[in-house]
DNA sequence: GGCGCTACCGTTAGCGCTATCGGTAGTCGC
DNA sequence: GCGACTACCGATAGCGCTAACGGTAGCGCC
């Protein structure tokens, strides 16, 4: 095949103008009942799947939603795509999911190629961009949500939990648990500001009283079981009298946890772990883990919906949506 | 903002006609070196975005591949996806991602969207579609390949592996260890083909071998370690003398694992057992697991380089590209 | 008959870009 | 000087669809 059906072809076959069959095609009012299915039933006959590009630039109308994540390999992110595919899946609006992979310039790069298809709305992970990046955003003209993140500047809407806050509660929960000797690991370092945050925020609420950080690991790979278990056997090497660590996410605790199955060492007596994010991974462990519930598939659903409160014509004020991110001290502590 | 900057503005500002600002922006040739910067260093400052859906109408070209799959929630096809970004980085061409939650209908919705722009290819998880997807990706006038599964007559080019066979392979290793009370547990049962012809190339051959499956679980929900490990524990206690399960999944297997942890099983002497797709989570576990690697990465790299080599103008012959997926028997067999 | 409806359909004029072709300088070789 | 070329630039004409408006027909009502 390859005949290049055109809705001016679906026209003349139902002997109708481009017009109705376009109304009737799309749904659009105007059309009779029997006109509406001759159309349709033609169209779907001859296979036709109508051109968008040209639809978008007439109709100056784009019904998606970019969604800007810097990976997709924890389930961190697909998580909040559900609660956005969830919240936008009662309107015509789609999601589509670009990757960063923690670049800002490849960030950068990818809000650019969004904003050239003029969606309907863009939500994009994290406060920090290039300034090219935030010039964009502040100047795009449909509603831009930043996620994850309340501890910035927000360009526009923003809906996310405080990471300084998470760290410093995790810190206070350490201390009341008694523990002194304290080490924090922590991985994509440079680039997850969020987990900066968290470790921020950790070590302040450490000094205030008076505990300094014992030991720390900023790892620059990525996320994994095996990491976690490399770095926390690195860790308990260099700074033997460890009693916890805090991992900048589950996926790293999950991974310390192995260590301590495969070498003997008692959690929490011998070492005691906490991570981040509550991610399904830590259901169905022996023990339940230390860990921060962000709220993730919440925050997804909050982000779609303010995109679509602005569909609706009404252009909100600028939101800032600041969730309370849920400790659970678990078993490991 | 919201002045709604045109290519005619940035002309204008640049004193050089619409077409020169096209091609001084796009990077076509033909505009000198002075004239090219002078239009960049004006439409940086201005902040322009381009309107692709201008650009892609008038050039009847979208520098945009759509992946549809269907889940982003275990790591599987987000492997997939690397290997397509890695292979697309070097071409203009981006990778847009559909999800369709196992729901063939949800797909046809999916392939309609995407192919309603127009893209330059089309990447499908599995051989199974609704008929009037099927129409859609034959008649569609891009290239599309059908990834992950070769057992079956794909529309157009094809990568991936047998699962047929993996599970026969399962199959053969388990009885060649001696095994012989074997069940199996699957996920997303109806939905999943891929899945579901592990399990009958792996009852195939314990047939062929004069074994029949001592028991089964086709569960209709996600795979998840919690899962893993509650239909283990389910199962085993409906069928004690089990010696071996296989699971469709790694992340059922590692559930499966943590059920031994958690009730002392000792693995493989109580319970032996088998997963599928060599995820990243079974690295950094005290045990290595029995699995099949399916090659997830170089399916996605292929099925991109099929789409590239479309591009360049040749018109390949449809490929049919079948990798031989690698079983490692682990320490739990 | 005239007016005001509603229901349906078609004509016109773009949407914001780019392909295509043609044009003007300048340059080179002989 | 002239043909032949290259380098650069601009006017024109769409790409395939839809918004906006203008009909026409049919009906009810005074």
């Amino acid at each position: 095949m390859g005949k290049k059906l055109l809705l001016k072809d679906i026209a003349q076959l139902a002997g109708v103008s481009e017009m109705t069959a376009s109304r009737a095609i799309r749904g659009a009012p105007d059309v009779s009942v029997a006109t509406k299915r001759k159309v349709e039933e033609i169209a779907r006959q001859v296979g036709y799947v109508p051109n968008r590009i040209a639809g978008a630039l007439a109709s100056k109308k784009v019904n998606l939603v970019g969604v800007v994540v810097p990976s997709l390999s924890s389930s961190v992110f697909p998580e909040v795509l559900s609660g956005i595919s969830a919240a936008l899946a009662p309107s015509p609006l789609k999601p589509v999911i670009g990757v960063t992979g923690y670049d800002l310039h490849e960030e950068e790069e990818v809000i650019r190629e969004m904003l050239s298809w003029r969606p309907s709305g863009l939500v994009v992970a994290g406060l920090e961009h290039t300034d090219s990046a935030l010039r964009m955003l502040a100047n795009s003209d449909c509603p831009v949500v930043e996620i994850m993140d309340t501890d910035g500047d927000p360009v526009a809407h923003c809906v996310g939990i405080s990471h300084l806050q998470a760290g410093r509660e995790m810190a206070l929960l350490l201390l009341e648990r008694g523990y002194r000797r304290i080490g924090f690991v922590g991985t994509k370092m440079p680039q997850d500001f969020r987990a900066e945050k968290r470790r921020r925020g950790f070590i302040d609420a450490l000094t205030e009283q008076g505990i300094t950080l014992h030991d720390q690991e900023l790892y620059a790979g990525a996320s994994s079981i095996e990491n976690g278990r490399f770095l926390t056997d690195q860790m308990l090497a260099r700074s033997p009298d460890l009693e916890c660590i805090y991992y900048s996410s589950d996926v790293m605790s999950v991974g310390a946890y192995m260590h301590c199955l495969a070498t003997g060492l008692r959690i929490p007596q011998d070492l005691a772990i906490a991570g981040f994010n509550n991610l399904d991974l830590l259901q169905g462990l022996p023990m339940k883990l230390a860990t921060t519930d962000a709220h993730r598939f919440e925050i997804g659903q909050r982000a779609a919906g303010i995109i679509l409160s602005g569909e609706t014509g009404e252009i909100a004020a600028r939101q800032m949506i600041k969730l309370d991110s849920a400790l659970s001290a678990g078993q490991s502590l």
